[in-house]
DNA sequence: TGATACTTGACTGCGGCGCTCGGGATTAAT
DNA sequence: ATTAATCCCGAGCGCCGCAGTCAAGTATCA
């Protein structure tokens, strides 16, 4: 279970954007200094975004990046894909059964799935505000902290 | 964000141990030719989970593996813990800010954070029972799809 | 004209995942 | 007693891809 620098520097780096971006661009030397990352790393990784419709380039002096959109407008989700091709957890399920056990589905197709839903649905739930805000402490509480043997009590009933 | 062979071969084998468990113990062999993984490998991995007494071992002929608890007492979060050691998001946080960026938290600190205590808390509430009935998928319903920004209402009622 | 910045694609070190190998110890069947 | 299953353990190793570098080009502004 890891995650990969791409995807952890892609979102540093658009949260350092939000923060310090406002009115005109911000040159990637700036945010690469900032966050103490390689800019030709950094600038790999702007491709993408660029790409992905998440950021708009000005070249030239006095260029570099700025939001697409407004930082409530996108979301860490979004980031991470257009950075990081797949946030799937196993060839298993690409499309139909490829990847499983030969015959059917495996015993843990269903699981993988399920939890690759449920940390897309989470990301895609934090905007790029809630970054700056320390929002997603906030978003995560509902959360039972972790392993309670007591009543379960797994929703629904 | 990619799951590692260690943790889904884990849980592969130990949902294969709790179908075909019932009463006497398994063999290694049976298990690798079911789920198709390499003998050697399994037997690495079966070694974490004895040492983390998620299972039991019976040596010499027509010994095997069984599973110390019930199914229904052994979380997915158990399994890969035991098998793959951090399921944290990054060094940042080991102790402390050292992987931060110098001086302070890193903005995004706070988020990789509720990532990991979320999945943590999502594994931790699927036991190899679910996993057997399929259950996952019901587990992760509570979740609205992705992206819904009315009124969140996660779990409970 | 030169400095600053984005754009693009090719190239690469090397760490660690995924797996193999060889041997040993234990127990059950015959 | 011998043989055949099995678990137990540590060392070793190929290779892929992540993380990062390099070099050359284009646009823009002062």
């Amino acid at each position: 279970m890891e995650l990969n620098t791409k995807g952890r520097y892609a979102v540093m780096a658009m949260a350092d954007l939000a923060k310090h971006g406002g009115h005109g661009s911000v040159p990637l030397t700036a945010i690469a200094e900032r966050q103490q990352i390689s800019l030709a790393y950094l600038e790999q990784i702007f491709q993408r975004l660029r790409r992905a419709g998440l950021v708009d380039s000005a070249r030239g002096r006095s260029g570099g990046y700025q939001l697409a959109r407004g930082p409530d407008e996108i979301t860490v989700a979004a980031i991470m894909q257009a950075v990081d091709e797949p946030v799937e957890m196993t060839r298993c399920m690409l499309d139909g059964l490829a990847g499983c056990v030969g015959s059917a589905k495996c015993l843990t197709h269903d699981l993988w799935r399920a939890l690759g839903d449920h940390i897309l649905a989470f990301l895609s739930r934090v905007t790029l505000r809630d970054v700056l805000e320390g929002e997603p402490g906030r978003i995560a509480m509902p959360m039972l902290s972790a392993r309670e043997p007591g009543p379960v009590e797994v929703a629904a009933e």
